[in-house]
DNA sequence: GTCTATACAAGGATAGAC
DNA sequence: GTCTATCCTTGTATAGAC
């Protein structure tokens, strides 16, 4: 284990713990049996740290989020709650969410790009279903991207004010059920069974 | 105007502008021609300059969400851009929910009563729709509710990440329409008709 | 009651010694 | 690569002037 390595392990740890805004440089090196300033030495702000932590965030993402020919529910679902396991290992960085993007240069730098690929996948994905005659033809693929969009930003958030007290386990069931519930209506007879297996299979 | 009135409202400005966490108390009694200490005669730390705008906020959605007799989807939909509104004039207090329930002790002690008469209060608004013949009889009351609250919650959060171009008007407008497609599966033929009716009457 | 001056601890960042 | 010393800014507490 590098040194590098170990502090950014350290600071997620506590960041997640605390919130990294709540985290101080010398908490961390405390933590880590070092001095500030050799933290400093791999990373020459805080916010580098946390911008690291963010890349590692979405190359996880990455290897999940694959556009996939003939898609189907169960794979999309599976997709939505591996993402979910992700957010749960950085939540501090979706806790965080709005102001990283304001004030940390870097990540907002990054975000521009992914922001517009990954709604472009979640779309794309969606007209996969469609073709796959798993959505209905007249179904609203915009608000069902844009809805699903703000409940893949925002669930954790709102996991860790109103439903802290659920299990991770039961709170990533708790908002996949939301998702499924979302397409119910939209889904045809085949996708409904589908999203129906999908449900009994786990819960 | 009174001095404290002084201080809320220009704090409520810059903080509105800056975010909570980026406007200092040296920064702000500059703005107001005072020296800090003058500040803190009146509200002893930052947390409680920040609790009384919070106070504000609940006081101005409580004078609109009123649970009434006979609720119309016009009403409820009223309210929501109501509620909208205050939102984006209490902007940064929504920006810094998560953190702010986290660390600000006031807030965090009143919202566990606020947060469950809102929800309640939701509930019951679904319900007297439904009664009134408006939502189906077997529409999904509970998604409903939790997904309203996700979206009025953090619609905000999202708008200021991935809408930010758009006027204060047109993000309204924008999540209005993703409430009324959320809606649009579980309402009756004459709740349709009353939802088609909102909407263009104003777009 | 209202306002001011000052001090202090904790935060991030940096220059330079070894 | 690692560490010491230092700088500037932040929120806050306190003593005291009018």
């Amino acid at each position: 284990m590098t040194t590098k390595k170990s502090i950014l392990d350290k600071a997620l740890e506590m960041f997640n713990e605390k919130g990294i805004e709540y985290v101080g440089m010398r908490e961390l090196a405390a933590s880590l049996n070092m001095r500030v300033s050799n933290i400093t030495y791999y990373f020459p702000t805080k916010d580098d740290l946390v911008n690291q932590l963010s890349i590692n965030l979405s190359q996880l993402n990455s290897e999940i989020v694959v556009v996939q020919e003939e898609l189907t529910i169960s794979n999309f679902l599976d997709m939505l709650e591996k993402v979910f396991r992700n957010h749960i290992k950085f939540r501090c960085l979706l806790l965080s969410f709005v102001h990283l993007l304001q004030r940390n240069h870097f990540i907002s730098l990054r975000y521009k790009n992914t922001e517009k690929d990954r709604s472009t996948a979640i779309l794309r994905m969606l007209q996969s279903l469609m073709e796959s005659t798993l959505l209905k033809t007249d179904a609203d693929l915009d608000f069902l991207a844009s809805t699903l969009a703000l409940i893949i930003r925002f669930w954790i958030s709102e996991a860790s004010v109103s439903h802290s007290k659920l299990s991770e386990q039961e709170q990533i069931k708790h908002y996949l059920n939301i998702v499924i519930k979302l397409f119910l209506p939209y889904v045809t007879a085949k996708g409904k069974r589908e999203l129906v297996a999908y449900y009994k299979s786990r819960y």
